[in-house]
DNA sequence: ATATTATTGCGATTCTATTGCAATAATAAA
DNA sequence: TTTATTATTGCAATAGAATCGCAATAATAT
């Protein structure tokens, strides 16, 4: 199933771009003049994941953010962590990675480490 | 408003200190034998995270997961990882601290931090 | 034994995210 | 350009987790 353009793309590609940050669905559709479907949105966001353009944090609230990936073409890497600010409700990548000694026999697949408190604006 | 002892309570933490790993609310409720409500457990368990008695996790499928504290008496203090296996829906935490360098200006409340993957026992 | 109020059960509700299906539109083929 | 193919979208329904209001219950103090 080969991908095509549609102005959905371009326009949550270019919100998330002008963020700089980590996004959840309903924040991205606010910021989009157009009047998308929140499932529309939703599944435009999955397949830039399954792309390897955006990848997913869930937070310590449940809700799932997404953030352009830097350098993740045929897999995913995200070893690093991510800070959601709770007074401004916002969640971005932090440019420090995730280095831990795990335990023998485990098989790591994904990483999912959000730090919460007040970050440096808010502070 | 002073806690009061009542079987859900200690049935409660019975499953959780039996299991030695992290649970959720509907794996906890299977594993007691009296029937207890939904938004009891839930309410038992928010009050052990209140009191220090456990400490809650979320993982990347958006779920919470309560697991005991160990030294968490005055002030929860989470900072290690944890791990959840995607076969068999474990989550446990991990004998590894988290410890990064936050950059400048940012205050810390709290850490998530999940690893997912396969564990030493599906493997 | 009685009073106080923390705890519980139940149903309703909130919130986030996904899914089925028909309609639409991007791209390829003629 | 016209037609065919099928990825994408809109809409409403659905799923799933967790919380909340309120009356009833029961643990603890008096
Ligand atoms: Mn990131
Ligand atoms: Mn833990
Ligand atoms: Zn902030
Ligand atoms: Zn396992």
């Amino acid at each position: 199933m080969k991908r095509r353009k549609t102005p959905t793309k371009e326009a949550v590609l270019e919100v998330l771009t002008k963020a700089g940050k980590a996004m959840s669905q309903d924040a991205i559709e606010q910021q989009i003049s157009i009047d998308i479907n929140r499932a529309t949105i939703y599944r435009v966001l999955n397949r830039f994941c399954d792309d390897g353009v955006l990848h997913k944090i869930v937070a310590e609230n449940g809700k799932q953010y997404f953030a352009l990936c830097n350098d993740c073409e045929e897999q995913h890497n995200h070893d690093h962590f991510h800070f959601r600010c709770t007074q401004c409700e916002t969640v971005e990548c932090l440019p420090v990675e995730v280095n831990l000694a795990i335990p023998k026999g485990y098989l790591v697949e994904n990483m999912n480490c959000v730090i919460s408190g007040v970050c440096k604006t808010c502070v």
